[in-house]
DNA sequence: GCTTGCAATGCAAACGTTGTCATTAATAAT
DNA sequence: ATTATTAATGACAACGTTTGCATTGCAAGC
């Protein structure tokens, strides 16, 4: 190809900085980065940044990297879906990184993993890595064997535990790992709503296949076993993690012959779902039910009446995420230190719960005219 | 600081290869990317390609960019704030640059832009482009002032249209804008409410400073004033881009003496606070009431009834964007070329509106229990 | 006056890859 | 057998910045 291999004039450089004032590119390179400004008189550095301002320099940035050796830039590798962003789990967990990467001076890369077929998973993630000193992983669930084809990679590397598989130990995986603790923040819904007197209580659950909605359900189960109020298998429902798998959810349910008076949901769309459905039924929230979603997010506010939920601290899990690499970045050789974090999922009580009144039937309506 | 500038064994390069096999570290260089790679006999590039792959080679970034002058890599800025993703703007934007850039094999960054007091805006952006080949400005609205300082700027660079002022004309910028066609969404929007017959029409506006909302605003009144059915002022609201703005909007609008039958909404997060507290104030959709949004975001599936808005291809928009950056990049010299872009806004018709009945009353309530 | 120390700068050697050119070996054409 | 042609590889010079070391003044201490 004819690409002009001539000077280029116009390539504004240190070196060419250096030459229109007669110094060399030493003392620009110093003038230019703060760390090293100390060491040219005052006078010239002003000089030199004027200049440098003036031609609209900036540093080449692959001989920076080239010369440091390494370049303050992670990659979030995120599944390749049209409306990931739009999930309360994605988009907060983007934003957070954003955050947490810009106040350490370091630079978000984002990328989908193209998984084809021939491709295998580590030459893909060493593709995803190539421009970056560290990867968050926070794309489609990773199977035993792509985290074993992993284990050779050695790069910082921070693995989201939504991402692994269910029956998977974070604690022998040899990767940092960071998570939120789903079994507390469910635990804890399940108390409230047993303090409030609740005993009759379903669950719209999750996709079979997720941790979140695995741990989800074990955190919910386990609390209401103890109390001696286990939910009938009838109240039950596995669905996605969509408003429209909490309709069909509560409808199903609301159909059976005796209705809970509450309601875990695994996610805040399938507890707004499942309040819509409801209202539509003529059953209402919080009179005669309640509903507890998961995650705080936008549904959560912005639905009538407003959801109590656990907020999931996304941002904080960001904020580990990318101090985790970050620091080995830093110090490649201590990289191996395996980190499982398990970030606590506090509260938010709203409106959508209430106490059960034990007077009145709790699904009463003038006479069940259901519309189910 | 005692960083070891001794060998490092481990560090795998090209070199390190190369010594391994016995071969010169241009035959490596040729065998291991896929353009040069017939130049190598296949035995031995079969050979080089093993290595590789057990070494987890990677090809270091900084020398290849060094090399090859550039770096196929944009940067999409984006505003620091912590919902920004949830926005139906902002998040089908990034997703579709994604997809954009993947298909051209470029990565993403995306970078918040912090404007600190003492650092001029170009010097910020500079910043920004230092480490891609291109930008794609998504952030906070752009004053004149720094139009202009960025008219120095000589990287590739997209604006998106709504972070211009409301009167400055693309066409004379001298960048590359892409935007939606508000003004024809919005006109078709109105034509379709006075199809149904409906005459009384509101209006719940963005924000004033918006150059969407203002570009929506005039779209409605354009069409209804050509119809001879311009709302009387008070049917007029103008707020956030936000549920909670419609729910303001549509009582304080419901409130008055005469109501009207139809409500423009300037988002679907508008319409959705809207449908939700005319709900509330006994006012049915679309019995009663046509609401229409603008966006076709997550909202206007979710909400019941199903909203009939406008769809913003933002996943065009974010295609063209990053083909004019990838192809400005290819050919340094015709970046000048300005490129106005106004993508056409196709409407989905949902459940959200219904023809005016003229028999009845408009806003007739429950004496009407129609549920049609 | 001679060393010592410090401040300011220049010199030159990396960093790892790629493309050009030259070189060698192998094959075809005369 | 000799030359022309092609295939496969090696040698080497860039790319632009950073940094250890060397150099030059210049002031201060003996």
């Amino acid at each position: 190809m004819a690409r002009s291999r001539s000077i280029r004039p116009d390539k504004t450089g240190i070196v060419q900085i250096a030459a229109s004032l007669g110094v060399s590119p030493s003392t620009v390179s110093r003038a230019l980065r703060p760390e090293t400004a100390h060491l040219v008189r005052a006078d010239r550095r002003k000089q030199i940044m004027d200049l440098a301002e003036q031609k609209h320099f900036s540093p080449n940035l692959g001989a920076r990297i080239m010369r440091k050796g390494m370049h303050a830039t992670l990659t979030v590798v995120v599944p390749l879906d049209e409306n990931i962003f739009f999930s309360e789990y994605y988009g907060r967990f983007l934003a957070g990184t954003l955050h947490a990467a810009a106040a350490r001076g370091w630079g978000v890369h984002i990328s989908t993993l193209r998984r084809e077929e021939d491709t295998n998973f580590r030459q893909a993630m060493q593709q995803m890595g190539m421009d970056s000193s560290g990867i968050i992983y926070l794309a489609e669930p990773l199977s035993r064997l792509e985290l074993d084809e992993l284990k050779g990679y050695r790069r910082p590397i921070v693995l989201a535990k939504s991402t692994l598989p269910q029956e998977v130990d974070v604690r022998e995986l040899g990767f940092s790992v960071v998570g939120v603790d789903n079994l507390s923040g469910a635990r804890s819904v399940a108390s409230l709503l047993l303090q409030l007197g609740h005993t009759k209580i379903g669950l719209l659950l999750g996709p079979e296949g997720s941790r979140d909605a695995h741990e989800r359900k074990q955190g919910y189960l386990e609390m209401l076993q103890n109390a001696g109020h286990l939910p009938r298998p009838e109240w039950i429902y596995s669905g996605a993690f969509s408003a429209e798998s909490g309709r069909a959810g509560i409808e199903q349910i609301l159909q059976g012959a005796e209705r809970p008076t509450a309601f875990c949901c695994a996610n805040d769309e399938i507890a707004f779902g499942a309040m819509q459905a409801a209202h539509v039924a003529g059953v209402r929230c919080p009179d005669d039910i309640s509903i507890v979603g998961f995650d705080d997010g936008l549904w959560a506010t912005a639905c009538r009446p407003a959801l109590t939920t656990i907020r999931q601290p996304l941002a904080d899990l960001a904020e580990r995420a990318v101090g985790l690499i970050v620091e080995s970045a830093g110090n490649p050789g201590r990289s191996r230190g395996v980190i499982v974090d398990d970030m606590p999922a506090p509260m938010m009580i709203r409106d959508s719960t209430r106490p059960l009144r034990s007077t009145r039937p709790p699904v009463g309506r003038h006479d069940q005219a259901g519309r189910a």
